[in-house]
DNA sequence: GATGAATGAGGCTTCATTCAT
DNA sequence: AATGAATGAAGCCTCATTCAT
């Protein structure tokens, strides 16, 4: 994709991530899209296949820079209790940091069509082996229950982490998401060890 | 409400639940639901406002149901530890017994408005204290950390035993649900402790 | 179907033939049709499956229409060369007296897509065959040559008589289509003999 | 026009027929014509005013081509009958080796506007009194009814044979146009004496 | 109470055409 | 002369809800 192209690409994902976060999923026609970036309706046409494409995309762009960022910051821990303390903290410090992609994700697109979730279920996918590594290392290290059911506990985690934010957003972020991560990890630590 | 009423109303909700289950949240018209139910169309609205009031009530219905099932089970157990093993065989076993309530429950109605989902929220909050409750037990127990955040705890708790069922459905129910409870309330009370 | 129902369906397709007429093919949106015959859009759409079924329906019904009129007279006469007579004084007859249905299964309709010409092609056949048969009893007869090739023969009759109607549309309907009867059966039968 | 205009001109109208006859009438937007004639969109508005003009544009020099070779054949013909079979000859002849040529003719654009086809029928008319040439001189010759009704004979004729060649396209050219010839022109011949 | 025919708003998408480069 | 990215109008169809019977 040439960078005329990805430019206009991004500009649009921004403004759709904007209109859905303003209007709600539901609420979010084409053409306020459209209208958010500046451009006309069929030009969006041009650069994704329909609706939902934007929405996938959408997804895979943001999911995809934070899988990145999680990748690096894993890397550089030194045991595996540090890499998920890295995994929590990254999880609520850029979505607290990202309120609309935040809401997006956790509200919005949860409302879309089993079809669109199980494209964006791709997306999670990398995380969700990101934190299986994490798990199988901490075995491997003696720091966590040899009799650990990775499986199980990898959605134990993600589920748990991801109910945090989602109470947090519907609260209307009345309190600090960061300021969780410490009891949260502590919770998860204690029960792998 | 009079008995002939209820009885009509019942059946609404019951056909409302087999016909998501078997077409979808956006695959279930008001037309489809009535014919399932075996009455007109227009019949439906002198027992429910709209769409809406539908699954609201069908959820209200059946995870009220499923409350007073955990409150009776919670007030039998003799500890904190018990009460928490007790909620989770409740939960994964009645959604393992009942697939079509899970798969509303779990797949369906989340794609559903804001505003429902909201409702819906409302239906879940006796739940949620009720975990509270048994939390706060274990603490005065002092069978659970007497530092455990109570609020932020019964989230990792819900939200992880959440996304089990939800894992579970997605791929296709080919596992035990049940198979699951033993490991997922060791995790807990691990972490609990 | 009822007789409220079929009332209802013959009201669209009239509706359909004049807006048809009126507007051109291309010209003839649903929203018109609909506003023509006095109801709302969705109505139309209890009626029909969608805006193809209407024009083919429309065609069904007065082609077939027609071909019983076809039949009927045919089976009036007392032999081939009378009844090839009949077929050519009702096509022009009918079309001449109902020149919006003339003008729309002659140029309108065979502006469509391929599927819909497909199936209209279905409703022609039976008038095909008619000629058909026709010329297999004038043949028994020893009216018609015995070399006739009956498939061929049938196509240069029918292509015959449609292009002087076409013609007779396209000039403006400035001279009579009846008028050509008696000449043009006269060229059939002569070519037949 | 320069030699350079004429060349992409010829170039876009040869891509226009093998793009419709590939794809129907209504596949065949803009951008697939530019692209299978190796040039972009925008040129092809520097050749011709709009889409139609593209169509009448290729109809009107494809059946220029075939009008003149009509004419030429005819010139040589003895009699109006020799010049009659001429006709049929050619028409059958041309259009079965020019399959695509035939079938943008006879099916594809016959699904284009009023507009278009009157246009089309400008390009018609040639031939139409070319036909008619025919008539009069074979009646001239004494070899065809002094009473023949020119002008609606002419239809019949044209009718006939564009029906023929109509049924045999739609019958996926299961069999062989030319040999269709002698009988037609036997029919023909036999009506007209 | 029950019916079910009728309503009508609302949005995604295509593609001929333009025009700045 | 050539490009091709951008434009934006236009229409089919669904389905929750109503109301006359």
């Amino acid at each position: 994709m040439t960078s005329r192209k990805q430019e206009k690409f991004d500009l649009i994902l921004e403004a759709a991530l904007k209109v859905i976060a303003e209007n709600g999923f539901h609420g979010s026609q084409i053409s306020k899209i459209a209208k958010e970036a500046g451009i006309a309706d069929g030009t969006v046409y041009l650069y994704f296949k329909n609706k939902e494409d934007i929405l996938i995309s959408l997804f895979q762009q943001r999911l995809g820079d934070l899988v990145s960022m999680f990748n690096n910051s894993v890397q550089e821990a030194n045991s595996a209790d540090e890499a998920l303390r890295k995994i929590c903290e990254i999880h609520f410090t850029e979505l607290e940091q990202n309120v609309n992609l935040a809401y997006v994700t956790q509200i919005e697109l949860r409302q879309s069509s089993l079809e669109l979730r199980k494209a964006i279920g791709l997306s999670v996918k990398p995380y969700i082996q990101l934190i299986e590594k994490i798990l199988i290392q901490g075995v491997q290290e003696g720091s966590f229950r040899p009799d650990l059911d990775i499986k199980l506990t990898r959605l134990l985690l993600f589920g748990g982490m991801d109910e945090v934010v989602n109470s947090w957003l519907i609260s209307g972020r009345k309190y600090s998401l960061t300021a969780q991560i410490d009891k949260t990890v502590e919770f998860f630590l204690k029960g792998l060890k």
